[in-house]
DNA sequence: GTCTATACAAAGATAGAC
DNA sequence: GTCTATCTTTGTATAGAC
């Protein structure tokens, strides 16, 4: 097996290695960090036990932060890829790209570092790696408001509600089992925002 | 031991059982749900082992579902109890009372009701559990502003987006560290209230 | 690098004496 | 109602053959 192919000495998706973080991702935004076990991330991988502490000899803190970066980046590419003209156009934008998330997580599949920040315990590196994915988050949204005409102190701001909605809705839609919590708040978001 | 006063019928604080509820509210806004284990429990508690299936015949369900529901009423009665004239003041009064909810959240102490959300898994209890105190607190957050002269529809919007960003809040913040993400965040919020 | 087997600790859950 | 003791399961972590 070990189909490990190396591409400017980058190691690209395929291989054991990085399913088990793929794996990871999914088990923490289901289970939470005490919740994820080593089981579950074995038999959704395919990996064998042994694997784990070859590849993360940290064990399941390194295997989680990986994890959260991984989940972090994707997130972020997201919001880089915002479309829209003016600021309420990637507002609008980000309702969009929020709804589909949000209704995973009415079903079960919330958001991988929430679950780490919620989950992390005493762990400061874990917590510290979710902080370094929600600032990555906050700061790309900001730019990218820049980028469409606010002013940089405005952008923060709103980059920093946007992103708290984000996280506070797919709480309350789990709890909920449907998107009505998010679908009620994004229309006050976006009232208000139109308003200005 | 075991003071058990009862009034009306009603079981007052200061039993057995009583504590153990309180602990474990304590032990989920720290570790979730997973992470919480009964050992925490009894030691922050006192109580013995036998009393966990003594008191709690449904386990750990049980003990978590009325941790929540105690944690919920409380908070309920808080935003009920939030002064102000007119919706732009309740907002104010609201944003005063989450900054030092959010701040323990910095410290590793968030909010119960998310915990279990997030760490519900497949436990449909549980979760419905949560989602009936969120459903609480937006409702009476709805009814205050409503008091205060909010439009009903405008009203449910608002507390809506409000209690989530409460609860966004308290991820991010504790992923961060310090309460910035709700400082920043919490500003926006005001500016766009007042702007109405 | 991959796999099997296993050590060791901690969890939830019960039984039964007091 | 309270307590001690224990069963069973599950989890993390490690050792070592291939």
């Amino acid at each position: 097996m070990a189909v490990l192919v190396k591409v400017g000495g980058l190691r690209m998706a395929g291989g054991t290695r990085d399913r088990m973080i793929d794996a990871t991702v999914d088990a923490l935004r289901r289970n939470g960090v005490a919740g994820m076990s080593f089981t579950d991330v074995l038999r959704q991988s395919g990996a064998a036990r042994g694997a784990i502490y070859h590849h993360f000899p940290g064990g399941k803190a390194q295997l989680i932060a990986e994890a959260a970066e991984r989940f972090g980046a994707e997130v972020r590419g997201h919001l880089a890829a915002l479309p829209g003209g003016d600021p309420e156009a990637v507002v609008e934008a980000f309702v969009e790209l929020v709804r589909p998330v949000v209704a995973a997580s009415a079903t079960g599949s919330g958001c991988t570092v929430a679950a780490v920040s919620v989950g992390s315990g005493d762990d400061d590196a874990l917590r510290q790696a979710a902080g370094t994915a929600f600032g990555s988050w906050t700061d790309g949204l900001a730019a990218r408001l820049v980028m469409a005409g606010a002013e940089p102190e405005e952008a923060s701001g709103l980059a920093a509600l946007l992103i708290a909605v984000l996280e506070g809705a797919q709480v309350l839609c789990r709890a909920a089992g449907d998107t009505e919590p998010f679908e009620r708040a994004a229309r006050t978001l976006r009232a208000v925002v139109r308003s200005r």
